[in-house]
DNA sequence: TCCTTTGCTTTACATCGTGTCAAGTTGACA
DNA sequence: TGTCAACTTGACACGATGTAAAGCAAAGGA
């Protein structure tokens, strides 16, 4: 393929870090480790990325395009009815977060101590926020949002049930297949979001 | 009071360790910190505390005292329908929480790395899953339960749902009260737990 | 062809926090 | 008086991030 065959060294870095993040889970990879599997110096990586911060912000873009992020919303924003919206958001969210699950841990690691990273990590979470936000707002203008939310409850509310961390526990800890985790997420939300 | 006029060192450690975590929401809290802040020297900390992990685990237990953690699960247990049950665990884990929200976030972090700290997380984790299954299990039992899930699938849900990481998420990021959490957590696992 | 720039390498070092080690101090108790 | 336990002091190792400086090698323009 073209795109695996012309790589800057910055590209390089970028796809190798993804890619060992990936394999480990977000854990136990060192700025070492990125550069000896690129194959190039410690340094050179400094050359690149200011801070190991700036690098995982790099490889979770560097994500988005590759898993085509951009197709996706669009697909999402061709949805039509509130519980399609529902549903669509919940696959395309749902199928999103084990590809770049390795990364996005390392990037909620660091943003601990980089600001950077941090400020990167609002802003993702604020995208996800406002597709939920769409979602909720296409369900009550069909009146299909239950009555015991107001429109920001209800958003709160699909934001921190669809978030990485519960997605890590169900799958993790209580052996939730990915399968197994979006229908019962629609059922959920279905649930405690839908009138009656 | 005579339980603040007798410490021995190492209770002293741990009691401010667990103050200048619970101030500090359990980030940036170094152990030269804490031996400074007991009024004794950083290698005093390392003779009663082998490891940081230890440290941590040590003022986790020491708040299930102070907040009288066995008090709470007796009162817990005496509650007797399926209703009752489900809200008064709400409501004990819900303001169990803040009152030891920073030595459990230190105690999350460390984890990543100590691996004896990672199993005292995983055992208050898991009593936490154990009062989730009380619960279900009485609602089952009176056959309260809703039909879209299975006991453990409510198990699931319902402990995924009180994880400290969504109360983080709620009244940080959503700015709920504490009020609001356990109200609204009350009708969250209502509609999606009880049957109709 | 020479010269400059660009991108990288190598080596060394600073910093920060954890954890270890060894020798010294102090006070209680026997 | 001697001994033991608890604590102090100061030094140091380690692992990871990040910085600094000097050198090298190839591409590209005059």
């Amino acid at each position: 393929m073209m795109s695996s065959t012309f790589f800057t060294t910055r590209e390089k870095i970028i796809e190798t870090a993804a890619n060992l993040l990936l394999e480990s889970n977000g854990k136990g990879v060192r700025m070492a480790d990125i550069a000896r599997a690129s194959g190039v110096s410690r340094q050179a990586v400094y050359l690149h990325f200011p801070s190991r911060g700036e690098l995982m912000i790099a490889a979770v873009r560097h994500l988005d395009d590759v898993y085509g992020l951009a197709e996706e919303v669009k697909r999402f924003r061709e949805a039509q009815t509130g519980i399609e919206v529902l549903e669509t958001f919940i696959e395309f969210w749902g199928n999103y977060i084990p590809k770049v699950y390795g990364v996005a841990k390392a990037l909620m690691a660091v943003r601990e101590t980089d600001e950077a990273a941090a400020i990167a990590w609002r802003d993702r979470m604020e995208s996800v926020r406002s597709g939920c936000r769409r979602t909720i707002e296409t369900i009550e203008h069909e009146c299909l949002l239950s009555p015991d939310w107001t429109v920001d409850e209800a958003v709160d509310l699909m934001w921190t049930t669809l978030s990485i961390e519960n997605w890590e526990r169900l799958t993790n800890d209580c052996r939730w297949t990915q399968q197994e985790y979006i229908s019962r997420m629609k059922t959920t939300l279905g649930k405690l979001l839908l009138k009656r």
